[in-house]
DNA sequence: GAGTAGATCCTCT
DNA sequence: GAGGATCTACTCA
C-alpha cells in the first residue's frame, strides 16, 4: 500500500490519548535541505492541555512558545529543552484546546545516510532516532520548525497500512515529568513492545 | 553496570 | 535568574 497522508480531520479530534495510541506505527516524514527522511513512529506521549500538569499548557498557560498548541490540530510544534535538544510534537484537538503529542522515537525507513550525517554517526544501530532529541536531530527538526501544517509537502505524518498488534502497543506512565506530581504517573505514553528503539527501559 | 554531572540556551518569573 | 517533555560520557564499584 502506498503511503496516504494523514488527513486533518484524524488530529481535530477529541482524545489526545486515542490520538496518541493511534501513531504508533505511523509514518512521519520530513522533506527539505532536498533530502527527504522518514521512519516508523514507535513511541508517543499524550499531553493534555489545561488539565495537564506535565504539559506546557498546563492551567491555561499561553505565552509566545506555547501559542501553537492553542491552534487547530495537524500543526508541528517544536521547542528546545535543556539548550541541547529539540522536541517534535504534534497539535491536536481544535482551536483553543492545547492539547498536543509527543513524538518520542521512531525507526528509520528512508534518508538514513543523511540521518547518519546529522547526528554524526558512523553507523546505523539503535541510538540513531532513539529518545525525542535524537529523534528530532536526525530528521533535521529545529525549532524553526514550529507552526508547520502536518498535510503539506515539507513535513506530514502518513499510514502505509502497517499495523502493530493491539498486544504489541504498551501503555505507561511518561518520561521525565517527575514534577508533575500525580499526573507524571498518568499512562499518557504508548511504545511498541520489545522495539530497540524504544527510550527508557523497555 | 549504576549513578551523576555537564552541556547550553530559550522561555517565563 | 532559574530551570527544563534530554543525552552522553565519565566515575566508581
Amino acid at each position: 500500500m502506498p503511503l496516504k497522508k494523514l488527513p486533518l480531520s484524524f488530529y481535530r479530534r477529541d482524545d489526545v490519548v486515542q490520538i496518541a495510541r493511534e501513531l504508533i506505527g505511523m509514518i512521519l516524514v520530513t522533506r527539505w535541505d532536498g533530502m527527504t527522511t522518514s521512519g516508523r513512529i514507535v513511541e508517543t506521549e499524550a499531553y493534555a492541555g489545561v488539565t495537564d500538569k506535565a504539559s506546557h499548557s498546563y492551567g491555561g498557560r499561553r505565552t509566545g512558545r506555547t501559542e501553537i498548541m492553542y491552534a487547530d490540530g495537524g500543526y508541528s510544534y517544536v521547542y528546545l529543552c535543556y539548550g541541547i535538544h529539540h522536541l517534535f510534537n504534534v497539535v491536536t484537538h481544535r482551536r483553543n484546546t492545547p492539547h498536543a503529542i509527543l513524538l518520542r522515537s521512531l525507526e528509520p525507513l528512508a534518508g538514513i545516510p543523511e540521518m547518519l550525517v546529522r547526528t554524526g554517526k558512523k553507523k546505523l544501530d539503535h541510538t540513531l532516532t532513539r529518545g525525542p532529541g535524537n529523534m528530532a536531530k536526525a530528521l533535521g527538526i529545529v525549532k524553526d520548525q514550529t507552526g508547520i501544517l502536518l498535510n503539506g509537502k515539507q513535513m506530514f505524518l502518513a499510514d502505509d497500512g502497517f499495523r502493530y498488534k493491539k498486544s504489541e502497543i504498551i501503555a505507561s506512565p511518561r518520561i521525565g515529568v517527575d514534577y508533575a506530581g500525580e499526573d507524571a504517573l498518568l499512562p499518557y505514553r504508548f511504545y511498541v513492545k520489545g522495539n530497540p528503539y524504544v527510550s527508557g527501559k523497555v
